[in-house]
DNA sequence: AGCGTCCGTCACCCATTTGTCACCCAAGGG
DNA sequence: CCCTTGGGTGACAAATGGGTGACGGACGCT
């Protein structure tokens, strides 16, 4: 199966882990520290580095930056384990090109699903992921770009999120809870308002397509599809 | 909506729990002790059990392995509550299966995102679900769109979860109490008379097809089946 | 250190939604 | 045919939900 690189400073914890991965038949590796994570990815590349957020030396994300910036390890899949506390460094993390998140205390069945789910997702080979058309809209996934009628239009790292998200869902409506949960992380304990806040500034940056963004009164928002009758 | 075994010996926190968790839906059930959550649980299968780690007699780990263990209850879920010294206790929960954790104190609205979010994920992976068709009338809910005679309707959020009740039980009478506490929410002291409101302006958005949303006098509303007769 | 960007939170405002009431009329029983 | 009861309906006030602009904190960059 795929081989992981779990990096943690917390030895049970990462023992735990250990155990568990193989158990669910995948191969590991164990680092304590971020420098013994680099070494030993660059020694073996892993498919899947598990890397916590809180390490002795180097923190997560610059571990993190560290392997997007080696071109052998820059399409390595990387999920974060966050402590609850740092929802702050989890926005940082996808800014840094995270590929998920979990966040601690989680449970061991969670993180094997993630990790399943998110090979799976990259199974498919990235170049061909297609770019997600819409009417006057096109988010670029693979190359992280966004047009507007045919004009790159800048996103924050969220706010591609977001976009990406509810493109994927085209048509579907998706409640202030279920994007807190998917887009922002797990046990996201923001206020649901902040939501509006986003939507706002995305709509902004839609200009003339703002209205493919619309709002379902209490229920949340969703992407209309311009083609449909 | 989802049922929840809340086990916790301090009472003044599991009855906190409780208001909370009623307040935002769920049906509950207390236990004070191990033995009692797990006679608790074999008398009537929770969705979620609440399960506090410190119990004055079995433990939340020795609970969760019986809970486990037993056929019946395998796949309930479970939620435990950990102080934040129990860092050792966290990790020997994971072995038992523990599907997440909260760590005391914990704020009782990320208690209720928590669940729900868990409670979503273990659900049958509803993307979609298929529209609801009737006659003239369709109503799709992934969508929370509307239609009559193939023109979309716009109906409120509550209009919506009305329709949606009434169609889904197709044919069946649906007296003011039960339209009360199913769509409305338990715990709502509203006037009955007040449906009757909803029910005319429902009526109203169904144009020509008002028909098909019957009073049945002295006892409630239905949908009927153009179909049938 | 200074500046700019990004993000979360607030407070204010408005439109819509929702609950309630009062006044009827219709249905059904005698 | 009359009376009772339950439901339809329009009007109204209150509550809610969402848009929006502003603010401050955190962080990266220079």
């Amino acid at each position: 199966m795929s081989h992981v690189l779990i990096v943690d400073d917390e030895r049970d914890l990462a023992e735990l882990i250990d155990f568990n991965l193989r158990g669910a038949g995948f191969s590991t590796r164990l680092a304590f520290t971020g420098e013994a994570a680099l070494a030993a990815a660059r020694e073996q590349s892993p498919d899947v580095v598990l890397l916590d957020l809180m390490l002795p030396d180097l923190s997560g994300i610059e571990v993190c930056r560290h392997l997007r910036a080696n071109s052998q390890l820059r399409d390595v899949l990387i999920v974060m384990l966050t402590a609850k506390s740092e929802e702050a460094d989890r926005i940082r993390g996808f800014e840094v090109g995270a590929d998920d998140y979990v966040v601690k205390p989680f449970s061991v069945r969670e993180l094997v699903l993630r990790l399943k789910a998110i090979l799976r997702r990259s199974a498919t080979p990235k170049e061909s992921v297609p770019p997600l058309a819409l009417g006057p809209l096109r988010l670029d996934v693979t190359a992280h770009r966004f047009y507007v009628e045919g004009q790159e239009t800048s996103l924050t790292a969220l706010e591609f999120r977001l976009m990406e998200h509810l493109m994927a869902r085209l048509g579907r409506v998706q409640s202030r809870e279920q994007l807190l949960e998917e887009v922002w992380g797990l046990s996201s304990s923001l206020e649901t308002r902040t939501i509006d806040t986003h939507v706002m500034r995305l709509r902004d940056k839609l200009g003339n397509a703002r209205a493919l963004l619309e709002t379902v009164r209490g229920v949340g928002y969703r992407i209309v599809d311009p083609t449909a009758g």
